[in-house]
DNA sequence: AATTCCGTTGCAAACGATTGCAACAGGATT
DNA sequence: AATCCTGTTGCAATCGTTTGCAACGGAATT
């Protein structure tokens, strides 16, 4: 007890529930239920177990029990990174709903296996992670290009919610946040502040800044105004380079930039003061996500916020229910223009 | 083929991999051989059991497998959230950290199970992710504030490799920068700028800030400047208001401010310029980490660099080769400051 | 023709925990 | 005194795969 426990023989002896069986001198079974506070067992034979387990610091094989249960306790997350590969170093936006991601299931009692996955060279890397008896469920992270992988299996397993944009009519279970509603404010912020062309920087390739171009591109038209797209990745390596090139050959009038990302926004910002292009007055900005930095660049960036947390409690909740059985739809949930000085 | 294959029958029907030798007309045995491309067994037998296999989407379940073989093929990666609980949602430099080692495991053919921890609420949360018999190895991100802990595990328990600080004669292996070096190369730079009074922000309870305070301070005292350390946490919601704070409070005649993190620098960064105080003219500033950010703030970021995906391969090159039965030493890695306009 | 050998295959015992069912003791009921 | 519970416990099958060992057929050797 307290400093220097008895060790030595604590890890090592007690491997198996037998071996705590036979030590306690009751049966396999019995030890099973005792771990498991079931009922069935008499409450001092129970104690007296669970008192044996913690002194010998022992824990079921996990394995084991889930091979018998036939349930993992682990919900897989996938993070497709098909038309950005080097996506890893950046996505902030990624790695925070990740981070609330694992808050959430370990709060459940789940555990989290993380897979990142290269689709280009991995066909069925969806049914593969589903197939391979590890997980009870998936949650994945992005659609990327992989809508229509994903569309394949939504009908044949339950168990899967994506983060992403809701297409008409889709099959499979989706949370986010309304992409074209996003573009739409956007641009209509832009035009407030006085743009007369707008210029898209971002992947279209991915279908959620697809639809954020879609949506600003709606309302640039109807205002008259002309937009362009400008596909630039998220690797920070690359970004500012696409970036500075882009800046060189924006159309004749252009005066305002919708981000795709407030990553792609910030580096904007880098890339204008470079040029001694000043930010709102000669170039109006607007970014999306609305990640903490967001609020304290120079000058601070006006942007579209998505709420990240919420997402993430929202996945998680409609995973579980799915596990359950129950039947759910899709959550496209508002986001919100965040009005700072860059437009 | 092509569109439309043969659904329906294809999920489900064979589930087990008797089912498979049923419908191959061998044994469970010779099956299990031919997908592990056993050279025991016949190539044409094999080529026709794989054939059905994939025709079916048959993979055979991990947990019996794994059971069996007494190995998981998944290396747990730990988060402890001591110092700072609220860290999930900031800190980009872990987070980062996990994206490269996922990219680093998955090339290894390994599978990565996440697991925050809070350590204040579970005592023996690492004895638990080991004893859970889920996991072949473990990677602990972080010291946090659990240093005792992870040594008290470390001799019992081979496979591991820890992110972090190295202490003097410590016992478990670790990978990290050296901080205190680290803290060396910031003040020296701040002194040259002109400081002549410097600022420590950061928590000083998470080891690794520990020591880059006391490089600091070493440099600092040999060179007759003051220092001072004023606690600051790493969650954006409340890092800004701490640092307003700390700026209103700061010595008489301390114009330089050495950072525990970019993070941190960034917002204080953008704290300064809210109070009017020019850098690096009225205040110098170096940060820590070298995240992309830290090149478009405004000014550039002078801050000390670490190379995390180096860092990310030699963890995982370490516990492979642990998991091997290899002794290995720990790896301390050479920060380096990279200069730009803000010191 | 008898023996040896080789390449394949099947058999069956693990891996360690869970759980339905039977068994058992002791008290309560008839 | 015989029967019936009720609360505990043990027994043994099961989850699905892997793998040592035995078996077997046919070719090569003696």
């Amino acid at each position: 007890m307290g400093a220097g426990e008895t060790e030595g023989e604590g890890r090592g002896t007690i491997r198996t529930i037998t071996d705590l069986a036979r030590l306690a001198g009751v049966s396999a079974g019995t030890v099973s239920r005792a771990l498991a506070n079931n009922s069935l067992v008499n409450d001092r034979t129970r104690e007296r177990i669970q008192a044996l387990a913690r002194e010998h610091g022992f824990q079921p094989n996990q394995m084991a029990s889930r091979l018998r249960r036939q349930k993992t306790g682990v919900i897989g997350v996938a993070i497709p990174l098909g038309h950005d590969r080097s996506q890893q170093i950046s996505d902030t936006f990624f790695m925070t709903l990740l981070g609330h991601l694992a808050d959430e299931l370990t709060g459940k009692g789940y555990d989290l296996m993380l897979r990142r996955v290269i689709p280009d060279r991995d066909e069925d890397w969806l049914d593969r992670f589903i197939g391979s008896g590890m997980i009870d469920g998936v949650l994945v992270i992005g659609q990327s290009d992989q809508f229509d992988r994903i569309e394949d299996v939504a009908d044949g397993y339950r168990p899967m919610v994506v983060w992403g944009n809701r297409q008409e009519g889709q099959r499979h279970c989706v949370v986010g946040t309304d992409n074209r509603l996003g573009g739409k404010l956007a641009a209509e912020r832009l035009i407030a502040a006085g743009a007369t062309g707008i210029a898209f920087l971002g992947d279209v390739s991915a279908i959620e800044f697809a639809a954020r171009h879609a949506g600003a591109r709606e309302v640039a038209e109807r205002m008259g105004v002309p937009i362009s797209a400008h596909p630039t990745h998220l690797s920070p390596d690359r970004m500012g380079a696409e970036i500075a090139a882009h800046l060189d050959h924006l159309p004749p009038g252009c005066n305002a930039i919708f981000a795709a990302t407030d990553a792609v926004a910030v580096a904007c910002l880098h890339e204008l003061r470079k040029r001694g292009i000043a930010v709102p007055d000669a170039m109006r900005l607007v970014g999306f996500d609305d990640l903490p930095i967001a609020a304290q660049t120079v000058p601070p960036l006006t942007t579209i916020r998505q709420d990240i947390a919420a997402g993430a409690r929202a996945m998680v909740d409609l995973l579980l229910r799915r596990l359950a059985g129950e039947d759910t739809e899709s959550l496209v949930m508002p986001p919100r223009l965040i009005l700072r000085e860059t437009a």
